[in-house]
DNA sequence: AACCAGGTGGAGC
DNA sequence: GCTCCACATGGT
């Protein structure tokens, strides 16, 4: 999409394609909040704030310009994307309830904590464990704002310290993980590997089942060819597709064969649409 | 007071 | 390979 980065900030039109409430609100990310009409969000150690500056065009200031292009994938081509979507019957409700959501890029030890957290857990929960975190173990960025802790960081967390934080049983398989990830596991490495291959190797560490490995796959791994089915995904299957499946595994074969390489994004756009409208 | 939330691990078969 | 079940915790 259309952007420019000036010496402090990104100016960029606004367009069907970037909805920064639905992206931020899809359930991708945990770290972001909203104040005085001004979008904060948080990725590592960076921060960017979001908002409009007039009626055509909005604003994100960072230090971080180009990580948060990145991040926001401003250079992928959302308006092929949702035109291919837009073929789809069943994806017309999703679409028409909230267009421009976006995958975002973000940092894959960041979402890989964080999904694991996620499961069989809400939204406002995760937040919560999250920002505990970040605010106990993570470096200070600024008056306001603290970093996701490193991997250096994290492997100094307790148990007890991540019980704390209010993630219960999934604490032992946070400090597991961590502790693989110390003796060597290769996560960034996954990025290069074809997506089944990553998959199963996600699958080796504690606290991580299927949903949980694609989700790291498609936002923080780049893997486009991937659906996550979660409870709401699943009711998107029962209603639309079959009535009496009950296999996820076996749901999330069939959404990625039908819809190929815009499953990741097909699936944000429906787990939006029901979550927000739970009928 | 049951049921739910971006499910997973483990036991038993 | 399956099918049950327990699991921490806050909200409805």
């Amino acid at each position: 999409m259309e952007y420019k980065i000036l010496d402090d900030k990104i100016i960029f039109k606004k367009t069907k394609t970037f909805n920064i409430k639905s992206i931020l609100d899809s359930g991708q990310m945990f770290r972001y909040r909203f104040e005085d009409g001004v979008f904060i969000v948080q990725s590592c150690d960076k921060v960017a704030k979001i908002c409009d500056i007039d009626p055509q065009n909005m604003m994100l200031t960072s230090k971080n310009l180009k990580y948060f292009a990145n991040f926001f994938d401003f250079d992928t081509n959302y308006d092929i994307i949702i035109s291919e979507l837009e073929k789809f019957k069943f994806m017309k409700d999703a679409l028409s309830y909230s267009c421009g959501v976006r995958i975002l890029r973000q940092d894959a030890l960041e979402t890989l904590i964080c999904f694991i957290i996620s499961a069989n857990n809400n939204i406002s929960r995760i937040k919560k464990s999250v920002n505990y975190i970040c605010q106990h173990f993570g470096k200070k960025i600024d008056e306001n704002n603290f970093a996701f802790p490193t991997l250096k960081e994290l492997s100094k967390i307790s148990e007890q310290d991540f019980v704390l934080a209010g993630t219960g049983y999934r604490a032992p398989y946070l400090v597991k993980t961590i502790k693989m990830l110390c003796d060597g596991f290769e996560l960034e490495k996954l990025k290069t590997v074809e997506t089944e291959e990553a998959r199963k190797s996600l699958l080796t560490l504690p606290g991580v089942g299927p949903k949980v490995a694609d989700c790291v796959l498609l936002f923080g791994l780049g893997h486009k060819k991937v659906f996550p089915v979660d409870t709401w995904i699943a009711k998107v299957f029962n209603d639309y597709f079959d009535k009496n499946e009950k296999d996820r595994i076996k749901m999330r074969k069939s959404l990625v064969k039908t819809f190929g390489d815009l499953s990741g994004i097909a699936q944000q756009y429906l787990f939006y649409y029901k979550r927000e409208n739970k009928n």
